[in-house]
DNA sequence: GTGTTGACCCGGG
DNA sequence: ACCCGGGCCAACA
């Protein structure tokens, strides 16, 4: 069993499984994957995802939607292409993320 | 084989 | 709010 599917092999399936509008944080990818400890690898694994926008992409079954994955305690958590691009790709799945309320300079 | 790094997590002061 | 530390694991040098 193990040496068909890596731990990396099982988080990018997971990945691939999560519908548009819902989120998973690294946690629950990790334990999903059968170790609910290695939160931390599971951001490694997906920097080395490269398409941040192929990966909206519900027809290309190859598709990682790395933006689906958040951190845990309500925050973003990071993004190749800078977090900004992670925002916009959520909110338009219909999740309401409000940033800054004050007035700076 | 040994470090080091990092899209993490939890707790404590 | 802040800063700090320990733990965990995969990838890389």
């Amino acid at each position: 069993m193990s040496t068909q599917s890596t731990f990396k092999d099982r988080v990018l399936t997971i990945v691939r499984a999560i519908p548009a509008g819902s989120v998973l944080t690294y946690g629950q990818v990790a334990a999903a994957a059968g170790n609910e400890k290695a939160a931390r690898a599971v951001g490694t694994i997906m920097r080395g995802n490269q398409h941040s926008f192929l990966n909206t992409d519900p027809d290309n079954k190859d598709a990682v939607p790395c933006h689906r994955v958040v951190a845990a305690n309500n925050r973003l958590g990071g993004f190749n292409g800078g977090e900004e691009a992670k925002l916009q790709l959520l909110r338009a799945e219909g999740w309401n993320i409000r940033v800054d309320l004050r007035i700076t300079k």
